[in-house]
DNA sequence: ATTAATCTTGACCGTTCGGTCAGGTTTATT
DNA sequence: AATAAACCTGACCGAACGGTCAAGATTAAT
């Protein structure tokens, strides 16, 4: 029973002009109005697609999500620690690149106490986090890596590629009011991974 | 010509709510209503003491500011680049820990692109930046520590820091549903001080 | 004691918000 | 061709928003 054309065409229209006005303006800020207006529809014609404002900002989160866990695929894929998380780090760094609006939304939601996805973290995120501590404590176990927190080190993972899109504006103003260059994002990919790499003593 | 002592308990009460009600709803969603409930005032107290609801959040933004620039102090005093960086790290951790809600209120101001202090950190920050950046610098052109681009270490520092009291809500789903205890948070204190050096070849 | 300055507050205002709905139009089904 | 289902939208609604104001109460200055 797939969906009609119309419908799978107007709720991607409003679902993609919904991440750009939410990034832009937090949830409280963002109206109906302005994510009618950047999708081109009549206001009324988005609550035809999404019955309320919070429903719609639901689909947008669990969008994001999905994106958030699809990234730990190079994690779970390789053998070796080095590369599991070099793969990891580099693969959050693109996607802060890539996806920075998507990255803003969602620190948003968590700064605000995430009213709305406590389940999901409680629930999907934290079994997520605890199978990928399970390898990093095996690594620990084996000799792989040194002694450490599995979850600190994952926080400052999240932390820091995630810093790129969430503060974007800031390094802009830090970096004579210029977005960082791709030649700059290369350099700081490659600092972060070989500094948390060498930090947790699985580099020399 | 001091104010008065009338003037002086009311603000502070004022912005005290304020900090409260900006970090947990954000400037869209916190309301000039809300503060008042908080400081036990009414509304059209606080327009006499803060004409509008921005000016109001401009004093809050100013307050954090300040703090932010004062950690850098145990940067500045030390010589050896590990003692500075480390009392930084450490400087900017205690500031995480206790005081959450301004790190949160200034994490969305830069989230939303900044709008109202852009200035200051074209300006201010930029200039402070500049200035610990060459201190790095002199570090790593001495032998000191080996060879990176300061400013992605700045930012990784910052990311890091912050992000415990920005992402609390999420950390506290991922630890079963509790904060994190003073133990917990010395330990990721020290974990992401031994990363970090470690990190930059400034230990072992 | 009188005046001036400061402080306090309930009631009110225009605007914008999320959301509704009736009635028309287009598309799919038979 | 006829009917049903899906889609579209201007006009409207009650609620909540930031902000104003006049009139009274309190404090400071003389």
């Amino acid at each position: 029973m797939r969906k009609n054309q119309i419908r799978i065409n107007n709720e991607r229209r409003i679902l993609a002009a919904a991440v750009k006005i939410f990034a832009g303006y937090g949830y409280q800020g963002a109206t109906m109005r302005k994510i009618a207006e950047e999708a081109g529809l009549p206001k009324a014609n988005l609550h035809y697609y999404f019955q309320t404002k919070e429903q719609l900002y639901r689909q947008v989160l669990d969008g994001i999500f999905k994106d958030w866990l699809a990234a730990a695929n190079t994690f779970d894929e390789c053998e070796e620690p080095v590369e599991a998380l070099r793969g990891y780090i580099e693969t959050k760094m693109d996607l802060s690149r890539k996806r920075p609006l998507e990255s803003r939304i969602w620190a948003e939601e968590i700064l605000r106490g995430a009213p709305l996805i406590q389940d999901q973290l409680e629930q999907t995120l934290a079994a997520w986090l605890d199978t990928r501590v399970k390898r990093i404590t095996d690594w620990i176990n084996t000799g792989t890596i040194q002694a450490m927190n599995p979850r600190i080190l994952m926080y400052m993972i999240w932390a820091v590629t995630q810093h790129f899109a969430d503060f974007e504006s800031q390094i802009r103003a830090l970096n004579q009011q210029q977005n960082l260059s791709d030649e700059q994002f290369a350099e700081a990919k490659t600092q972060v991974v070989q500094t948390i790499l060498k930090g947790i003593g699985a580099l020399d």
